[in-house]
DNA sequence: AAATTTATGTCAGTCATGTTGACATATCTT
DNA sequence: AAGATATGTCAACATGACTGACATAAATTT
């Protein structure tokens, strides 16, 4: 049936050498392994919660937009556009169907009248308490064999995979500015 | 400034307990952690090659497709559509591009004349190695100070963090499934 | 007080990438 | 010869990005 080269890499790997220019080049020293991990276990993370969203007629924006409306009460809207790095008109659609679903709320900044704070309703609350335990199911069994110092070696190379300049508010919140423990 | 409410967690994290059905539904034992670590640090691992891929004229969809084609030469279109889990005629478009421009090319199967085998250029292998030098850089970056053990954690987990049920060419090709008919 | 900047919202149009369903062709299998 | 399979293509459509322009209210600066 399936008659595929399943030898690894490419048939002629030395071409790789002169092509390339940035500092990691040469085939034989490229993470692989962990670029293609990275690929499916992405994959298949966001696709538990896609299935269950589409029984809301949502998509993974209202995921993301409810995510961190629920996890930082009060974001404002600007804040939320430096977290997606998406525009404010892509914003605005699934905001504007959350809002008028009933899933977050807006009130008017005390200091700032011109912000609108957003806020997760119960029913906000519930459908990311939904998807946020799809989610942890999994990486509760992906960790389940995996011992406490092999947990914080991941979650310690998922910090340094990130960005760190110019970090937006909730970037600042996950790695402590502030002496803030992140909850673990 | 920015007068955001930085406490973390929801106003009310007790009205979740009822809501929810599946098995963590308590806010208490959702893994926030991994699952917000593991959203800025794939945004920014492929951000990497996003960036890049604008000089082409390319998007990630053109990425992922020539990085499985490089990776394992030979790939069918059909293996192609169940890694990615994408329609024919999605992957119709994208790779018709890069047919054209001579990053990828075809040849007929020798057992299966039906086929049309899929295998990188030079020129398709000098892009691959470009970005995968790119997030190579990321990742030796973030694993520079964690020991083996660690860096087996971190492999450990991405794997359990994959699904198994089903699993197409590549990921059988990636956990190694020894054995000569992997599948019928 | 007036002018400017900021935070937000909205309109119009475009693009990339995904979808479904139908259909055509060549080739392999029965 | 008939049917199944691998691939390619068509039309139509949905989502979620984008740019650029413009409007409003409120804060800030002059």
């Amino acid at each position: 049936m399936t008659d595929i080269n399943f030898s690894r890499g490419p048939a002629d790997p030395d071409s790789q050498g002169a092509a390339g220019t940035s500092p990691a080049t040469r085939a034989g020293e490229m993470r692989w392994d962990i670029i293609e991990l990275l690929f499916f276990a992405y994959r298949d993370f966001v696709g538990d919660a896609d299935h269950e969203l589409e029984a809301f007629g949502f998509g993974r924006a209202h995921h993301r937009v409810m995510h961190f409306v629920y996890r930082y009460p009060g974001l404002k809207v600007a804040d939320l556009l430096d977290v997606l790095r998406i525009t404010k008109q892509s914003l605005g659609r699934v905001l504007k169907q959350l809002l008028d679903e009933g899933y977050i709320v807006q009130k008017t900044g005390n200091n700032d009248r011109r912000q609108r704070l957003l806020y997760a309703t119960p029913k906000g609350e519930a459908l990311v308490a939904k998807l946020a335990g799809l989610q942890t199911d999994r990486i509760t069994h992906a960790l389940r064999d995996i011992n406490p110092e092999g947990v914080a070696a991941i979650s310690q190379f998922l910090r340094a995979m990130i960005d760190r300049d110019d970090p937006d508010k909730v970037l600042e919140a996950i790695f402590g500015i502030g002496s803030k423990k992140p909850r673990e």
